[in-house]
DNA sequence: CTTTGTGCAAATTCTTTGCACCAAA
DNA sequence: TTTGGTGCAAAGAATTTGCACAAAG
């Protein structure tokens, strides 16, 4: 993905695509690890050096409200940001922390009875556990 | 659910029951709303006036390590507490905030290929809307 | 020019920690 | 009398807010 891909992108959400902006997403399409905001905001710093948490922190709410990016819950510690809006599950490791892209959800996953009774806008599944690599550890 | 029940319910998980963790775990047990630790805070210390915030937190994370209660990280703001640790789903409405109980999960949303990558321990199913009350209004 | 975006500092909120006192075994 | 539990005050961490300056249309 580059630069002009995420550019782009943000344009067919109305996002004005400011430098900062288009880095956050480009970043985002680039490192599928369902990043923080810290992590967002120490990768892209070295190359904008004026960056600061705050615009990372409107920016990511700002593509939330347009739909752009998934806020996934999965880590009770720090809200994490994932580009990919299809829907699909996540793991979350409880020994390395680390949150892994699942399969797409099976459709009966959504044939709930009780549904006629809610607006669904959005639904997130998450396995928690170890993951294969802290197992061996 | 009585006190004495939620006693003897610590009791089978090797939880020594004292006056704050019985009351804590009764409020559990008959206010299924999936309170968060203000809400359960708020509502002991009328009853227990000594009762501080670091106790209910202290408590629930006891309980949580005990396998006693589930921890719900539907909700970014705050940790909201389940004393049903059977597999279930929920939905938050945005709207109003609340947390509901919806079905069992079905066994196979847990046959997923890639489980043989992981050990999973827990799973959450969480739906995101607005509910039936708050489409009205 | 006029609106929108950025970023610093401060404020807020949620949760954990250190420690002294209290209670139970 | 020794271990474990409670609760105050303080610390820590994540996120939001207020505001002045900068940038873009």
């Amino acid at each position: 993905m580059t630069y002009m891909q995420a550019h782009r992108y943000l344009m067919q959400f109305a996002i004005r695509p400011s430098v900062q902006r288009t880095a956050v997403m480009e970043y985002l399409m680039n490192h599928k690890t369902h990043p923080t905001v810290d992590e967002i905001y120490m990768a892209l710093s070295p190359g904008i050096p004026t960056l600061s948490k705050t615009t990372v922190y409107n920016t990511l709410n700002l593509f939330i409200d347009k739909g752009a990016v998934q806020m996934l819950t999965i880590d009770e510690k720090n809200a994490r940001y994932d580009a990919d809006t299809s829907r699909h599950a996540h793991f979350y490791c409880n020994s390395c922390g680390k949150v892994t892209d699942l399969m797409e959800l099976k459709p009966t996953v959504y044939e709930l009875p009780e549904m006629k009774d809610y607006t669904v806008s959005s639904v997130q599944l998450s396995f928690y556990g170890t993951c294969k690599n802290c197992r061996k550890n």
